[in-house]
DNA sequence: CTACTTTGTGCGACGTCACAACAAACGGGG
DNA sequence: CCCCGTTTGTTGTGACGTCGCACAAAGTAG
């Protein structure tokens, strides 16, 4: 009953910014007496401060509360192919510390990986208590199916792993005062682009592409994860029937014709160095787009082929669910500024609604740290949903009554 | 404040069927004394009623409270390409009232179509006030693409209207004391199938399919509607690159391939009866079922390739959103079952997740009463969102404190 | 018939919120 | 320079809702 009063609040200052007590409480339609208690309440577990004045005109400026990062810290972390990292983030949502750490995952053994994250969340809680914080979840994103109960990794084809209770071998090996959950990675990913307060970003489609294609919708504010926590797996849709052969078995998926090899494989002959797996993948990328501004029209005609692909698939999807924009990560972000004239046609004439449902194309600009980002935020949400599960200041419980 | 309970009370009694005021207490962590007095407000509401004694074994029989319906009722009402229809439903979710005009949209104005709906709502209000109940909203389904913002009607292909205001005209002609809202056909139908207090329908996926397909997207037990409210438009996916064209200008949507023309096309010479549209739907339906029960290899055939295309899109949407159940609505729900092996097929095949997500293919039994069976229960949201609102018991009134 | 269990209600204590009053802080005008 | 209006933040007071507890009611088991 209290704790949703408080929660109010505290959402409301990260949505909407510092503010005075008097503002927010004609925001909350509540009494500016209400308003302060609950701020006091806040102000005492150590969740929000005082930010200067707010001058307004006419009358007494009133005193800005803004959302006190230092106190509590959500950790998140990610399992991947090519590394393995995490990162804590403060409730005001900055960054306080960030591990990252390069694997093989396909020759590394499943228990040294976890071996290996659970030692840099151990890290990176300890830089956050060095902060004088406190870790209040740690939310682990893995590159793979995993069954609702965010428990056991059913299959991660890229990882190469099958059936692994990944949340209770990590709580095992941490044995944390917080909770450890566990989500699907560009579910994660999603999360990290649905900025909160935000209006137009409560209701988007995140797909990411790599070497495989995912992805996350957010719903109302909300991560939409599905019965079992299997939505969000846009790669294997089936765009083309009778089309290529993907690697999971099925033909046509949409990530034989959108994800990263296919576009390469249009672009340039199998000895080209962009093809080279063994070349850092933005050398590969920042290639073409070089080609792309020089006006290589292989490179321009592959770029329109693949965007064309992004936008049927994409219109299909927003056929569905209407989204108000659609984010574009992984590789995407980097040379699909190349590709947005053709995934625009695809989507405006794919999509049945007017103007395509008003839906916008957009690209992430969180880059690889979506995952961790996401994680982050996601383990942040207990916080907002019940401020009182922190544990109050040192310095309260030692003052006592004055 | 105190509305927040008294909806969970509410909805609990929805959910989980009649119980004991202890059990409820019990199941919603209060004390007994307070759900005591929480059932006692909503007596005086005329909202619950008690309903029998509970032996449960040992000690004192409780006294079973339930939903009583007869005093406030949702009213769910449609405008489709042939008929007019609404219906009345209780707070129970039994039917008060039903009424149903036969039209023809394509000749008929657009004026005298709301006339005539306007004059069955009112009829059915009438009802409701006779049975001493009051109406506390109207859902309006119509079938085509409704802005967000639900009072515009942008396009209707099938009605062939266009750009019609139909919330603000129903109001109009109504003068009602209830709130009118509009909303998609399909998603209304999809709110019917999300059956209260089922935990295995709490996230569906409706299709529904006829002359065209639609449908809608039911997550965590609320519609979702999408950034401006075109969420659901299922038919116009495409889901066959290069393949048939469709009315709607595109090619190789959805329903080209899995609504009833195809089925048709697919079953019968363009000379045979069931491909007459001047014989009643169900008979054409009914003799499709006779011949496939029969075993006749053409009509087996059609019914074959059309299940394959519904179970090849619902892969896609089933890998999108993770559903717990698919419920075949329409024409599929009289002849669906022929196809439920290609679906199932299908549906394995193209969902990356095991067991295809563990999402469930189900058929619809309401039939062409989905839409306003939905637009009832939505109407009756607001009744347990705030039960307060609702006027109190005249005898309640008259009483006063005793 | 007694012992025990469970239900439903009545009553006092406590916490929370709304309303009102008041002090504080600032701008503007004479 | 001072007074006034305006807005902010705090402090009290009363109303209301909820919890804990006790008690009567209504059944079962032995």
């Amino acid at each position: 009953m209290r704790s949703t009063k408080l929660s109010l609040v505290l959402r409301q200052l990260r949505d909407g910014g510092p503010r005075s007590r008097a503002r927010l409480a004609t925001d909350l339609g509540l009494t500016r007496s209400s308003a302060s208690a609950l701020v006091g309440e806040l102000e005492e577990l150590g969740l929000v401060r005082a930010a200067g004045v707010e001058r307004g005109g006419l009358g007494r400026p009133g005193t800005a509360v803004e959302l006190d990062g230092h106190r509590v810290c959500g950790i998140g972390a990610e399992i991947n192919v090519n590394h393995v990292a995490t990162m804590a983030l403060d409730l005001a949502g900055d960054v306080v510390a960030e591990h990252r750490a390069p694997i093989d995952s396909t020759r590394l053994a499943v228990s040294a990986v976890l071996d290996l994250l659970a030692e840099l969340v151990e890290q990176t809680d300890a830089d956050v208590r060095a902060g004088g914080g406190q870790t209040v979840g740690c939310v682990v994103g893995v590159a793979g199916l995993l069954d609702r109960t965010h428990e056991v990794l059913t299959v991660g084809p890229n990882l190469g792993w099958k059936d692994v209770p990944v949340g209770a071998e990590l709580r095992g090996r941490l044995g944390a005062a917080y909770p450890v959950t566990i989500e699907n990675e560009a579910n994660l990913a999603a999360v990290a682009e649905a900025v909160p307060g935000d209006a137009s970003r409560q209701d988007i489609l995140v797909i990411f592409g790599e070497v495989g294609m995912g992805g996350g919708i957010v719903a109302g504010g909300r991560l939409l994860r599905g019965h079992q926590g299997y939505a969000g797996e846009f790669g294997h849709m089936i765009v083309e029937p009778g089309g290529r052969r993907c690697g999971c078995g099925r033909v046509g998926c949409w990530e034989t014709v959108a994800a990263l090899r296919p576009l390469l494989d249009a672009a340039a002959d199998p000895d080209d160095p962009i093809r080279d797996p063994a070349l850092a993948l933005d050398e590969r990328l920042a290639e073409i787009n070089r080609r792309a501004d020089l006006g290589d029209n292989r490179t321009l005609a592959a770029l329109d082929q693949v965007g064309s692909w992004v936008g049927i698939g994409a219109a299909m999807l927003t056929n569905a669910l209407n989204p108000a924009a659609i984010v574009l990560s992984g590789y995407f972000a980097e040379i699909g500024h190349h590709m947005r004239p053709a995934i625009q046609e695809q989507l405006l004439a794919g999509v049945l609604a007017p103007q395509g449902g008003g839906t916008r194309v957009e690209f992430s600009t969180l880059g690889f740290t979506a995952a961790v980002r996401g994680g982050a935020t996601e383990a942040l949400e207990s916080v907002f949903d019940d401020p009182t599960t922190v544990a109050p200041r040192p310095d309260v419980l030692l003052g006592g009554a004055r």
